[in-house]
RNA sequence: GCCGGAGUGGCGGAAUUGGUAUACGCGCACGACUCAAAAUCGUGUCUCGCAAGGGAUGAGGGUUCGAGUCCCUCCUCCGGCACCA
C-alpha cells in the first residue's frame, strides 16, 4: 500500500495550479462574483506567523466553496509594505528599505504558496511600489482640493534623546520604546485629514452594513457622537482676588498704593530698596540658562511681557509675566541659598494667586523650544477666555439642571481654581470656574457647569474642593428660550494626523511656495517618487530625513516657476491599506487606473472582509472614510466598502502568551509544513477551536488531524482493491452523507470551521468501518474536504479517473429527507432520561408512546405513579410526567 | 466604572438555540497484530458506587414537563473604551 507523501502531493498539485493559473478571477465572466479580502500581511523580517494561515485558510475554505458554487471568485493579496519596523531595520543594519521590503515580501510569498492558498496571484500589490502610492497620493490631492487635506499645529510625541517624532504606538508609558526616555509633547505643523466631517455618516452608515455588533459598537464608540444641548455663560469681567484669601503674609501689595500708582510694583517700597541691589548683582551673575531663557522670553514670541529678577513681596523671582501672573523659575546650583526658601516662597506666590513654573538648568540650555512650548501651554490655559468674547460654552444633557449650577468645569490636568467666575444666566448668580481632571477635552464643548445637586461625579468634585451643594427647582422650556439653549451634536472623533516625519512612507505631494503657499503636484507628475537616502534617521530637528535631501526638496514652483519647497513628511502606515481594497480590482501589472469604473462596478463591495480584531476600529474606520470621499466624487459605486465583516482570533502560544521572538514561543508554518504538510496545518488551524475566538498553539495536537487525513488516504487505497460497483446504498450512510453535506456547508458560512472538520472526521471514521461505500458519497466526501486539504483531495480525485480538477465539480446538495433522526428515541420521566427505545419511523406519535410504556425499565420507574401528562418531541424524545 | 465576550472532563472544545450534556480531537489505560518496537485496529476514559442508583456545565435562587442554553443576585477571567457631563 501506498504511503500518504505530503510533500509530493503538495508540490504536484501546487505546480499544476500555478501553471494553469487556476485561481485568477475573470473581468468578464457572467457569473456571480464573489469578493473575499483578507488583510494584507506587513512582510516583517519574522516571517509568516500562524495566526496570518488561520485568517487566510478560513476565507480561502469559503472562496473555495464559492468557486464550488458557481461563482467567479476574487481572492486577492499583497503586501502593506510601508511602516516603522522595515525603516527601523534599514537604520539599524544601514541597509535600503526597498531590499529588506524585497526579501521580507519573497519571502512571505513561498510561505503563502506552500500553504496551497487560491490567490489570484496576478493581482498581487505592494504599497510602496511607485505605480501603487501614486494613487495613493493622487487619492491625497483630491482629499486636498476638496478642502479635507489641511495643516495644523498639533502636539507630537517628541523623544529628546532620539530627536524624533514618535508614533502613538511607539510610546510605552509615556516613555520612548527604543531607549525609555520619558516623551514630551511638541508642536509641530502636520496635514491633518477632516475624518470628523464624515463622522455622521461614518456612524449612521454602520446600519446598511453587516458586522458583527460588538464591531459596530466599537465603531460608534470611537466616533462617540453625543446629542447634548449647549449654554453660553459670561465670564465675570471683574477679576476677583483669589481663592484662598489674599496677602496674608503679603506686606502691602494688592490694594496698596503701589499698585495704583506702579502697576509693576509687587512689593514694599523699602523691601524693594532693600533688594534692588541683589537683583541686579543676580543679573550680573547671571546663569547661562538664565541666559537662555531671557533671551526666549524678551523677544515677545510668548505675546507676554516678561521682568527679570523681580520682587515679589519679599522675594526675587528669577521672570514674570505680571498680566498672567505667570513665575517662571530656573534652578541652577549656584543660587543655593535660594533653595532653603522655595518651599515658602511658592507658597507666598501661590496664594498671592501666582502660577509658579520651574525649569532645570540643563532643560533650557539644552532644549530651549520644548521649553518655549511648555510655557506658551500654560499660557494659553491661563488666558482661557479671553479671546471667546467673554463667553465659555458649556455641554449638558440636562439643561433642566441649570438652576443648581454651583461652579462650571473646562478640562484640566489637575484640579485648580482658574481665579475666574462665570455668570449662570438663568438666575444671574457668580460662580467660580475651575479647571478639573475629570472633564475630558474630547467630549462635549470641553466644558461643563457642575450641579452637585443632580450629578455623582460634580458632587463628588464639589465636596473635594468645598464648593456648594444647591437642591434647586428645575428650569422649563421657556428658560431655555430665554436664555438660549441650543441643542448640539458633538463628536469626540478627532481630525486624522496623516503626517510622520519618517522616510519610509508615501511622500505628500505638496509644495511649499513662498509666493504661492502650499501648492499640489500637478497631477501628471505623480508619483513623487521616494529618493534614495544615505542616512534613512530622522534629523536631529525632527524634520523628515526627506529634508536633508537638497537635490529633491528644493524644486520650482509649479505655479509661479519660482524656487520653491516639497513638503518633505510622508503619509502613515493607513493611508496604502485605506484604498487597497480598490486597487486589486483596477489592478494591471504596471499600473493602477482608478477610473476603471466598470471594473469597480463588477466588484464592489467586497462581500466579505475577514482580518483580526485589533483592526476592527481604526483601519475599517479610516478606510470607510476614504471610500466615502470616492463616492462622494463618483469614483465608487456605493456608499460602503465592505458588505460583510467577520474577525478572526489570535493564536497565542502553548503557554497562553503572545507569541513572540524574545520569548521564543514562536511556531513556525515552515516548520509545520515540512513535517505534517500543508493540508495538516491548513486543517488543524480550522479545527483547533472557534474561528472568532483566541486558542492557544498546541503542537501535540495536531497529529490528531494528521491521522484524520492519513486515514482518508488508506480509505482510497482500500477502495482499490474493493469492488464497489454492485453496491446496494446503504440507509445509514446515505442518511450520514446527506447530513454531512448539509452540516459542512452550514458551518463553512457561519465560519464554524472546527465542527464541520469534527463532521468531516465522524464521516471518515464511518467510511473506514463500512464494509462499502457508494463512489457518489466518497466523491462527495473528497468535495466536502477539498476547501480544508485542497493538494490530497486533488490527488485522490484525480486517482478515481477524473480528469479535471475537483475545484471544478460543483458543490453538492443534500436532500433532508434522507436524513435520519439517529433512529433512536429518549424516554424520560419528569424530564430525567431512563431509557431509549429505537424507532423506525419518527413520526407516529402514537406508536412511540405505547413502546414507551412497554418498555421494561420504564415499567419499573411507573409503578405506583400516576401520569399526569406525557410530552413528545418529534424524532427526539417523550417525557412521561408523573405526579 | 461602562461596553462586549466567556466560564462545560486531565487538555482544545461540541451541544440542532429550551429537548438524550461531555460530539470530534489530544492525552491516558487495557487488548489485538508483532520476536520486539512504531504504525494501525479494537475497547474504555466526568464523578461517587460492586450494583441498583445518585451527583455534576463558576456559585446561589427562579421560570418550565424539561435549563449548559431563558430571568434575577453574586464570583472569576479575557478583550475594548477608560471620569461620556
Amino acid at each position: 500500500m501506498k504511503q500518504y507523501n505530503h510533500r509530493a502531493v503538495e508540490r504536484k498539485w501546487q505546480g499544476v495550479w500555478e501553471k494553469k493559473k487556476f485561481y485568477g478571477a475573470a473581468d468578464k465572466s457572467k457569473k456571480p462574483k464573489f469578493y473575499g479580502l483578507v488583510e494584507f500581511p506587513y512582510p516583517s523580517g519574522e516571517g509568516l506567523h500562524v495566526g496570518h494561515v488561520r485568517s487566510y485558510t478560513g476565507m480561502d475554505v469559503i472562496a473555495r466553496k464559492r468557486r464550488a458554487e458557481g461563482h467567479n471568485v476574487l481572492y486577492p493579496i499583497g503586501w502593506d509594505a510601508f511602516g516603522l519596523p522595515t525603516e527601523n531595520y534599514a537604520i539599524k543594519t544601514g541597509q535600503d528599505p526597498r531590499a529588506v521590503t524585497k526579501k521580507n515580501s519573497d519571502n512571505f510569498r513561498r510561505q503563502l504558496k506552500a500553504l496551497g492558498l487560491s490567490f489570484d496571484w496576478s493581482r498581487e500589490i505592494n504599497t510602496s511600489d511607485p505605480n501603487y502610492y501614486r494613487f495613493t497620493q493622487w487619492i491625497f490631492l483630491q482629499f486636498f482640493k476638496r478642502g479635507l487635506a489641511y495643516k495644523a499645529k498639533v502636539p507630537i510625541n517628541w523623544c529628546p534623546k532620539d530627536k524624533i517624532g514618535l508614533a502613538n504606538e511607539e510610546v510605552v508609558d509615556g516613555k520612548c520604546e527604543r531607549c525609555g526616555a520619558a516623551v514630551e509633547p511638541r508642536e509641530k505643523e502636520q496635514w491633518m485629514l477632516a475624518i470628523t466631517k464624515y463622522a455622521d455618516r461614518l456612524a449612521k452608515d454602520l446600519d446598511l452594513v453587516n458586522y458583527p455588533e460588538s464591531i459596530k459598537v466599537q465603531q460608534r464608540n470611537w466616533i462617540g457622537r453625543s446629542e447634548g444641548w449647549e449654554i453660553e455663560f459670561k465670564i465675570n469681567p471683574t477679576p476677583n482676588p483669589s481663592p484662598k484669601g489674599r496677602g496674608i503674609n503679603s506686606p502691602s501689595f494688592g490694594g496698596g498704593e503701589g499698585e495704583v500708582a506702579f502697576g509693576y510694583q509687587t512689593t514694599d517700597p523699602k523691601i524693594w530698596r532693600a533688594l534692588q541691589d541683589k537683583t541686579l548683582e543676580m543679573r550680573k551673575n547671571s546663569t547661562e540658562a538664565e541666559n537662555v531663557m531671557w533671551q526666549m522670553l524678551r523677544n515677545n514670541s510668548l505675546d507676554c511681557h516678561f521682568r527679570r529678577q523681580h520682587i515679589i513681596g519679599k522675594f526675587i523671582v528669577d521672570f514674570v509675566c505680571l498680566e498672567k501672573k505667570l513665575v517662571i523659575e530656573v534652578d541652577g546650583d549656584i543660587h543655593d541659598y535660594q533653595k532653603e526658601e522655595d518651599r515658602e516662597r511658592t507658597e507666598f506666590l501661590e496664594i498671592e494667586g501666582y502660577k509658579v513654573i520651574r525649569f532645570r538648568n540643563e532643560e533650557a540650555v539644552q532644549n530651549i523650544s520644548s521649553v518655549k512650548n511648555k510655557i506658551a501651554e500654560i499660557l494659553k490655559a491661563l488666558s482661557f477666555g479671553e479671546g471667546l468674547g467673554g463667553v465659555i460654552k458649556i455641554f449638558t444633557t440636562r439643561p433642566e439642571t441649570i438652576y443648581g449650577a454651583t461652579f462650571v468645569a473646562i478640562t484640566g490636568k489637575t484640579d485648580r481654581f482658574t481665579g475666574e467666575y462665570a455668570i449662570n444666566p438663568a438666575n444671574q448668580e457668580k460662580i467660580p470656574i475651575w479647571e478639573a481632571e475629570y472633564v475630558m477635552k474630547d467630549v462635549g464643548t470641553g466644558a461643563i457647569m457642575g450641579v452637585p445637586a443632580r450629578d455623582t461625579h460634580d458632587l463628588e468634585f464639589a465636596k473635594k474642593h468645598g464648593l456648594p451643594v444647591k437642591e434647586a427647582p428645575m428650569a422649563d422650556q421657556k428658560i431655555w428660550t430665554k436664555i438660549g439653549v441650543k441643542p448640539i451634536t458633538t463628536y469626540k472623533l478627532r481630525d486624522w494626523v496623516f503626517s510622520r516625519q519618517r522616510y519610509w512612507g508615501e511622500p505628500i505631494p505638496i509644495i511649499h511656495c513662498a509666493k504661492c503657499g502650499i501648492v499640489p503636484v500637478p497631477e501628471e507628475d505623480l508619483p513623487v517618487k521616494l529618493p534614495k537616502v544615505k542616512n534613512y534617521k530622522p534629523t536631529d530637528n525632527g524634520d523628515s530625513p526627506l529634508a536633508n535631501i537638497a537635490s529633491w526638496v528644493n524644486v520650482a514652483c509649479p505655479r509661479c516657476g519660482d524656487k520653491a519647497k516639497r513638503e518633505t513628511d510622508v503619509m502613515p502606515n493607513w493611508a496604502g491599506s485605506s484604498w487597497y481594497y480598490l486597487a486589486y480590482v483596477v489592478h494591471k501589472p504596471k499600473s493602477y487606473d482608478l477610473k476603471a469604473k466598470r471594473l469597480l462596478k463588477k466588484w464592489l463591495p467586497v462581500d466579505w472582509y475577514n482580518g483580526g480584531m485589533e483592526h476592527t476600529t481604526l483601519h475599517l474606520l479610516y478606510s470607510r472614510f476614504w471610500h466615502k470621499v470616492l463616492y462622494d466624487l463618483k469614483l465608487v459605486p456605493g456608499q460602503e466598502p465592505y458588505q460583510k465583516r467577520t474577525a478572526h482570533g489570535f493564536i497565542l502560544a502553548a503557554d497562553g502568551e503572545k507569541m513572540s521572538k524574545s520569548r521564543g514561543n514562536v511556531v513556525n508554518p515552515d516548520e509545520v509544513i515540512k513535517l505534517y504538510g500543508a493540508d495538516t496545518l491548513r486543517l488543524y488551524e480550522m479545527f483547533m477551536g472557534p474561528f472568532g475566538q483566541a486558542v492557544s498553539w498546541q503542537t501535540e495536537s495536531i497529529i490528531g488531524v494528521r491521522r484524520f487525513l492519513e486515514k482518508v488516504f488508506r480509505y482510497s487505497e482500500k477502495r482499490k482493491t474493493q469492488n464497489v460497483k454492485q453496491v446496494t446504498p446503504n440507509q445509514k450512510l446515505n442518511s450520514l452523507i446527506n447530513e454531512t453535506v448539509k452540516k459542512v456547508s452550514a458551518d463553512i458560512e457561519a465560519m464554524k470551521f472546527n465542527t464541520a472538520v469534527s463532521q468531516l472526521m465522524i464521516c471518515a471514521n464511518h467510511f473506514a468501518k463500512a464494509e462499502t461505500v457508494v463512489k457518489k458519497d466518497w466523491e462527495t466526501f473528497l468535495i466536502l474536504l477539498a476547501p480544508f486539504a485542497p493538494h490530497l483531495t486533488e490527488e485522490l480525485w484525480a486517482t478515481l479517473g477524473h480528469r479535471s480538477s475537483i475545484q471544478l465539480a460543483p458543490w453538492p446538495a443534500y436532500d433532508e429527507r434522507q436524513i435520519q433522526a439517529g433512529g433512536v428515541i429518549a424516554v424520560q420521566i419528569n424530564g430525567k432520561t431512563r431509557a431509549t427505545i429505537g424507532v423506525v419511523e419518527k413520526g407516529a406519535e402514537g406508536r412511540i408512546k405505547e413502546l414507551a410504556l412497554e418498555n421494561p425499565v420504564i415499567k419499573k420507574w411507573l409503578i405506583g405513579k400516576t401520569i399526569n401528562k406525557m410530552i413528545y418531541v418529534k424524532g427526539r424524545l417523550i417525557n412521561i410526567v408523573v405526579e
